[in-house]
DNA sequence: CTTTGTGAATTCGTTCACAGCA
DNA sequence: TGCTGTGAACGAATTCACAAAG
């Protein structure tokens, strides 16, 4: 399998984005200046990029935002849409949530998880909250890959142990913790205090 | 000003809040391998960030684990403490402040503010909401320079130009939307989605 | 002329290899 | 022998420079 390159799938990920809403604008082409432009990037990064996945654009017209967002798409997403599982129903469990409900369209399922009696058995958005300890049994019968932490630290590395066994092969750690996880499973970092305490120290050195 | 690389001053966050756990666990000191291992980096990588900083450590004993960790502290935070603005109390306004209140030891003042008028004036772990139309009045009179975004977005450009005016010299940017911003404003990009896609793409990978 | 596509050059970040030291 | 500290080597990622095409 061939290996790209972290930051360019992020990128890829955004040009889609910014296509998806200049499509909705009428927007029907546009040069790799444009898109740069409004990325953030270099315009070359942005052809690099695009080659990456082998898409062609014409030194005329430039790239059709129709095709190009439909390459990108099906070079991104999974096939058959994405079954995602969130563990752990707090505020930051229900805001993922959310988002991911509303804002997702490749999403084919959300499970939700939660140790609290209180919440087993309750809705949110409709979807019912089961106890973790069903997480294997319920996990095994679809077929999702990626799972999210939104527990509590002390709980964050045994989650993750049960969601590698249930077959999650990628993790969204919202915990502060450093998880241990074999090889094949791939986990995104997304503890809060770090970015928090990057950005304040540059807005320092300004 | 010498231009430190993002991702080590990510890693020396990353070391200290391992340091201080390990302190919590009574130990003392420690060597670049083992501090590589728990942060899942290489003894090369530890040791030359520490470099950066220019702590000295002793090849009989390693580092200092209370003297390190007081170091990159000093190297990191603001020296009189970080005061910061959440713009937009929703359910992730709100996981966000609760995160700051309760793990951020170097915040020295927050601040919140919505356009919702049933919000304004009421409290969130006392912790009163402003009008965002008194931005500029409030930050003008603490030395507030850091703000996290999480507005809807079609708030999200107008909030960043309000802020800026305001002084504010770094963003976490909830929402999904490119920023513009002057050269020296710092924006950290915290969008979900994106990391989600990501994880979802190389989780299919493997 | 303007744009895309792309090998070459460059910059940036990490790792290697080893000197210096308890 | 273990470790730290560090210049040199390497590798990854970005940008440059220019050929090809409308």
């Amino acid at each position: 399998m061939l290996k790209i390159p972290e930051k360019t799938i992020q990128r890829l990920i955004i040009y889609r984005k910014i296509l998806n809403d200049l499509r909705y604008f009428g927007e029907t082409n546009l040069f790799s200046t444009k898109l740069a432009k409004i990325a953030g990037y270099s315009p070359v990064q942005v052809r690099s990029d695009l080659m990456v996945i082998g898409y062609q654009g014409s030194p005329a017209r430039g790239y059709d935002i129709d095709n190009l967002e439909t390459s990108i798409g099906s070079f991104i997403d999974a096939p058959k849409g994405e079954g995602i599982a969130i563990v752990g129903v707090g505020k930051l469990g229900k805001s993922m949530l959310e988002y991911c409900y509303w804002k997702c369209p490749n999403l084919s399922s959300i499970e939700l998880f939660d140790v609290d009696s209180k919440l087993i058995g309750t809705e949110v958005e409709g979807i019912k909250i089961h106890h973790i300890d069903d997480i294997e049994m319920i996990l095994s019968q679809g077929n999702i890959r990626v799972a999210i932490i939104t527990v509590p630290p002390e709980n964050a590395q045994d989650v993750a142990g049960r969601l590698i066994l249930a077959g999650i092969k990628g993790i969204l750690n919202y915990t502060p913790v450093r998880l241990k996880v074999p090889e094949d499973v791939f986990v995104e970092e997304m503890d809060m205090i770090v970015p928090l305490e990057k950005v304040s120290f540059y807005a320092r050195q300004s």
